[in-house]
DNA sequence: ATTTCATGCAAGTATGTACTTGCATGAATG
DNA sequence: CATTCATGCAAGTACATACTTGCATGAAAT
């Protein structure tokens, strides 16, 4: 991986990431990332394969940031719901229009999507639904909770706000949603 | 609006939900109208228009589930945040693949996204919000909650559920998803 | 100094797509 | 019977896009 490589591929996700997958040309991709478009070619066999490079890398990158979660036994049950939706969160701002059109290109493009969507947070969300568990067994949660889909359905929340947030800034800011949400969800949890 | 032109925006529905704006080819949705492509073009000024006409028949047809809204205030508050999600949950499950694919697109077209997703369902949002504001006097519901987001929050929930869809069936049913959310959205916002 | 190598550039091919034109046809309408 | 009108069909135009080829060039390595 060298150099003009790296700025072919760093292109890619922003074109495609603004223009979508059919709307991104390899003209505008090489153009953005300055350089021929022979020489994207030279690199990359094809879109094609650009393509799952770049999905790749970015469920790489994700990866790493949610490896990054540490949920230790001993924070609080706030703590800890904190720390998951801040490393969700991190991960959805620094890739906004990423995560939003490559969402809707779930029908198109499902196996990319679920590596880029499923894959890549699963270390995290099974921490998490396991710290959820434990939690209800120590009773600070109610025991007839489905943990599974309690904690997607906060993963949720969090999603919806940022894809929707082009909608939604004129009426409030982002952060007011997320503490909302936080709220919600521990009420919604607690015993 | 006679009969072949519904044919051809019935099919452009289903050909933009499945491939895209950029994706969708007149072609095809003339092939998928049981058409011919010079037949759409003389209904449809060009590509565009077609796109525009569906969203607008999209939009409406939102506007008219949402309208059936009526979120009584004698009903207690449970029933009306059943109320809600129903209607909400019935346009996200009948136009799960639209609903996908054009919250994709919202970069692209930010005003054909808002008029779907902000216009069409703002009169039942307004209501549900003004419900929840009246429960909130008569001590329904928490005091210190922000019940505009909150109210997002929650249909945030319900999208993110069915936009995940594909990639959750193997481990959850929808159905099940949704009862999690109504139950964390009553804790959630219980005085 | 010579070679290697990465890149740029000009040009070209093949294909697909939006959109047009001209004409044929058949059903309905007067 | 004559006319109108909606549609189909064949063909074509203009353009964009993915991808290729051949050559020039300049910097770095040997």
């Amino acid at each position: 991986m060298n150099e003009t490589s790296q700025k072919i591929l760093e292109a890619a996700i922003c074109v495609f990431a603004r223009d979508g997958v059919a709307g991104a040309t390899t003209r505008e991709i090489a153009r953005t990332a300055r350089v021929n478009e022979v020489t994207l070619f030279r690199y990359f066999k094809n879109k094609n394969e650009l393509l799952r490079r770049v999905v790749a890398r970015c469920s790489e990158s994700f990866e790493h940031v949610f490896a990054e979660a540490s949920f230790e036994t001993r924070a609080d049950l706030r703590r800890t719901v904190l720390a998951y939706a801040t490393i969700y969160m991190s991960v959805l701002h620094e890739n906004e229009d990423f995560v939003r059109t490559f969402l809707g290109e779930l029908n198109r493009h499902p196996k990319l999507c679920r590596s880029l969507f499923i894959e890549s947070s699963k270390p995290a969300r099974q921490k998490f639904i396991a710290y959820l568990q434990a939690a209800q067994k120590r009773r600070l949660v109610r025991r007839n909770l489905d943990v599974t889909t309690a904690a997607d359905a906060f993963t949720g929340m969090l999603l919806a706000g940022v894809i929707r947030r082009p909608l939604t800034e004129a009426v409030y800011r982002n952060e007011d949603y997320v503490k909302t949400c936080l709220e919600l969800f521990f009420k919604g949890i607690e015993a």
